[in-house]
DNA sequence: GATGAATGAGTGTTCATTCAT
DNA sequence: CATGAATGAACACTCATTCAT
């Protein structure tokens, strides 16, 4: 028998992410992706259940790359605006570095598959950093306000900064990169 | 276009708005729209160029009288902080009178159709807002940075609140607006 | 507008039976029906909501027509061996008639379709007959055993002599006919 | 075809009748037949050319056994109505016994691949109950009419009593056997 | 102006079969 | 001998749009 061919798998997720960023969701159809990757409509069947699991798979997928990245070098020990910093800078980082994988999971949010996704099983990667929130508001570094009101403040403006179809102009200098944090922070800070 | 019968042009507007609150804007097809309105799918291509020109009509439509809404009661001579903290209010009160609306302009801007749309043509609405940052910036009230800077924490944070999809418990109580505004006030100003 | 094509959907019902004869219910799918009917398969939905309900109307539609021939010419009055005996032959002459229309009710019992038949509503047109085989035993003319049993042997031998797949060489002349109707009526009779 | 795994054939033979009998001949595809019998599907076809080797074997090989059962204990030296009554008999044995082995064949009767098989083939096995009718014929106790007429009264009241299909009710107890054969009976003696 | 009928092109998915190991 | 991977063709069905009235 023939062994499964990763390369082909591989070709299956660039190919959605690629054509998720360029015709969008809706008008991505299988058959589509399929010819995309070099591959037969029948063959994405081998390696996902449904055109459903397809897409899930690869924002799950790329979730979990994103938030690796955003906590990595995570260091409990240092000061709260620190921490946060770094994963703003952080994140900032992995959507320059991939801005398919980014758009992606911006255009599946908005997809009717958005709801088939447990958002708090995405979310507890970011555990950590609720726990740090928590302690900020305690010492009276940070506002003492509910945790999505944070949030807004601290993800949404990056997210928005980063999707070129919100900002267009927008190039991710590390200089304006530290002005937006700035401002983020003056939003949650005491 | 203008035509006779604007009982039925409203009719389509409501439908459209309607359907796609309830099943999205994949699903809702032309032919539903119709059926939604009580009219025959071929009446709509009286009315309208093709889909694309009915929905983004809507969303134009929706956009105008949201910020309409947003500059009720817009006063030059207020204070800068004032200005802002009505357009936030005259916001919330908006979505919270019309939630299908605003979920239409939601739904419509992760729609491959939203790249169809000028958005400065739609933001020209807000020019007045623009003045009163640039003076802002000038009289050293809010932080000297980009304009999209600002927009990100004015108007995002009110998006992102209002959307049952991404802050499912918000509920909008006078005192949370003004937490979330003071916030925003923090972020922008010197 | 346009008003429905009545010619239409009879081609669309012939294209139906036509097939099923020739090609065998599960070869004969709705792209095929609709080209044999020269229309478009999106046409087909006009008339009907899905293939299920194509195929099961068809089915009907000739169960309808088959029971009215089968009891033209019902006489209470006459003797029960002269009311089975004219129902046998009638059936037999709408089967010489319709072999078409006869071969796809065989086709459609058999297929997964029929199980979405409430079949006691297609039999209820031989509600008369129920009585008359009723009177039969009372009167101790016919063998006092289920009714099934008494279909089994007028009915079932019918079908079996007029279904060229089971019974090649059968040509449905009035002698063998007669012959056929005088063994049945041995094996129920008292 | 011979091969050596016999165990793995009788394996593939035992999940077709399986299948067919729990969802139907239609959705009886390959690879599901090859799954429930713990094979790939491409070692089904080193056992047999294709779907409709497949399908055509399992129906001859059920048949066969079928008629084996049918004509056990067959004694030429009976009266000609105990032999037929015996036969009867054997038949609702067997059904009994092999449930699933009896619905296969009927589904496979009437399904598109019936036509395959030369039915004379399968026939050749009734040869010596051929020779009793005509014996039957010669002695005056049984009507002179076509082999096919006798056919119809004797088979085809077993099979139709016994498909819970067209006979949901029917149980098949000593009694009603016996009622059934003595109208099968009645219907072809002189 | 208004309509329901009509359609070709597309959807996601499954199929019987073959390939490479 | 045996396999799971791979596939083109087909499936039932829906779509945005146009046609004839």
């Amino acid at each position: 028998m023939r062994h499964k061919d990763e390369a082909k798998q591989d070709a299956i997720i660039r190919a959605t992410v690629k054509l998720v960023n360029e015709i969008g969701f809706v008008s991505s159809s299988v058959s589509k992706i399929a010819r995309e990757a070099n591959v037969s409509p029948a063959t994405l069947y081998i390696y996902y259940e449904n055109k459903e699991d397809l897409l899930v798979s690869t924002y799950i997928d790329i979730k979990r790359r994103m938030s690796e990245a955003a906590l990595e070098g995570f260091d409990d020990g240092l000061p709260i605006r620190d921490i946060i910093k770094r994963l703003w800078f952080n994140l900032f980082r992995f959507i320059a570095d991939n801005p398919g994988d980014f758009q992606y999971t911006e255009q599946f949010g908005n997809s009717p598959y958005s709801s088939l996704v447990d958002q708090s099983e995405v979310e507890k990667h970011f555990a950590p950093l609720v726990e740090i929130a928590r302690r900020g508001i305690e010492r009276k570094i940070i506002k003492d306000v509910p945790l999505e009101f944070l949030q807004i403040f601290i993800f949404y403006p990056i997210f928005v900064l980063a999707n070129p179809r919100l900002c267009a102009g927008f190039e991710g200098d590390e200089q304006s990169v530290e002005t937006a944090f700035d401002m983020a922070w003056d939003a949650i800070k005491l």
